[in-house]
DNA sequence: GATGAATGAGGATTCATTCAT
DNA sequence: TATGAATGAATCCTCATTCAT
């Protein structure tokens, strides 16, 4: 599973090849065979893995009594720290939502996805009723802004770019209070 | 062109063979090799053809007088419109940015990206020198959370999510002044 | 490896291909690349059986206390006795000797073939220092007129021409004594 | 013809391709084709071409009213001359020589090469009348032995080793007077 | 629980050749 | 006389998978 994990990441499902997998991992092709059933049984398997990980992250970074400020700086921190622990993981995870239309087995990446940021929708859908954060932008716009923030950053970390310092506060501020100069 | 920007867009570069796309082209191997080289040309040539028709599309947008924030509405709006137009193109844009690790040729698309987005980068430069954008914050935090929003709008619309109306105005307001409640 | 030596040595390593290879042994693709790793690993190894065994051959003529005209007559003698017994294995070795400047592996024949030369040389050279052949001749113009004639031979076999009888005792004659008569 | 002559006899009728023969001389395929019909066509030519002139240089060494060991040392010297002057000729011929079996279009070449070794064989069978060469070895012998020695230093000179001075008089004095010390 | 050996189907690429112009 | 463009068939090689042991 930590090969998979890498060579997947690394090279994607239909470009890392079942023998590749093996010798990476020191066993014969039977073995894997015995195991895992295919080539998609082994991948969905490291799929199910990252994303019970990943979940955890998420799930221990809301479950809290924090303010809402509080709790969204405690997610993006948590995945950046997460990303940086596990990088063959996380960058598993995004090759594996972003190669999703043919070739790879479908898992319903995106169902899945939605499915653990539903904490986060809820976190934001409360912050907007208490009166924390603003009614006149769609739920939407607030879920996928703040995603895609994270996201970005997760992503530029793949690519040696490294996040700045106290990036979460960054980040989170710029959420809450804009760009726009004071 | 067209079928290889459709084909490697969804099934990405490892996935899609030759065959395919001479089928889904209607010519002959032979053909395909006589004008493109090999299928990495052909890659490559598709990717530089989009690139260019991106960078027209962003460049567009910032080439103005207006103020900073009407150029960041009209940029937003602007990658929005071309992804709705042509959503094989940028598909194909993001799949190859997606997937650089190995297997595909190597096009520094990171650079390139970088090279596209530069523009922006002026722009929230000039904004943050002229007082109307925050400067407390690193330039980075800006440039990547507003790509990464822009971005993440993109990517869901190819998963079949709508982009609420007026899009566009709602994510530059929600980048400028915040999602918390005033 | 017999078809290998039987095709290869007929059509030469271009002109042989793993179709052929295959479909003559009676085995699949896979299954020869299992086994020699790619068509050159097949040709190399089968460069090296007959290599090894057309030593053999020389080394058993020249490694006894006969003299010298004796050595020469059986080193003569087995070359065309291995010829006859074994005709593919001496065209493969004949043909990848004479194919080597391109399209085909490199294993350098020539150098391989001056190792299993060398013997004969020391013997020639022998020959010259005890006062049995002459010394007013190069030592290099001994060897390869000597190699040259039963080359000669061994080629004229492939093409359906019969060695006189007493071969071996004819050339070893001319070589000797010359044409010339006394 | 003066590409075809060097490609062939470098890498062999099967292992040069149209497009490399073409590349090299300059033109396109269909040129070719117009002028020499096929591949096929094109090496038959440049084969007759070769053929013709090797003939020349044969008939010139015999036809002469010097005695025969001066005809046999002229014969050795100017095809050695031959070699050196025409590289690629002389090594298009052995190469086409010995590649007979199959790819290659069937040109009689051993009997094209007989038919040029016919006037040799005349010679050193009017020596063998006249009293000059030994009556008590078969004429095949002699001929064959003769071409074999001459052949060999010819290919020997494709591989880089230097002919020994006054080669033609040293290879004819061996032939006719043998190599044992008297 | 593990493996050496085997395979049909398909991968990217190049072949000699020919067409219409 | 010359060529850009096109092609069916073949090239070497690798794929995910399975069988018998």
């Amino acid at each position: 599973l930590d090969e998979a994990t890498r060579l997947f990441g690394v090279k994607g499902y239909v470009g890392t090849s079942v023998r590749e997998l093996v010798e990476a991992a020191g066993v014969t092709k039977p073995t894997l065979y015995y195991y895992f059933g295919s080539k998609e049984g082994l991948f969905l398997e490291t799929v199910e893995l990252h994303m019970l990980q990943l979940e955890r992250v998420i799930t221990d970074a809301l479950d809290s009594d924090d303010p809402v400020t509080t709790k969204l700086r405690t997610f993006a921190h948590n995945v950046v720290v997460e990303a940086t622990a596990n990088p063959d993981a996380m960058r598993f995870l995004v090759t594996a939502q972003h190669n999703p239309e043919e070739g790879q087995p479908k898992v319903d990446l995106l169902t899945l996805h939605r499915q653990r940021m539903e904490p986060l929708g809820k976190l934001l859908c409360s912050g907007v009723e208490h009166g924390q954060l603003r009614a006149d932008l769609d739920l939407e716009t607030l879920i996928y802004s703040f995603i895609g923030i994270v996201n970005m950053f997760v992503m530029m970390g793949f690519h040696g770019v490294k996040p700045p310092d106290a990036f979460a506060d960054q980040i989170v501020d710029l959420f809450l209070h804009g760009a726009a100069a004071r």
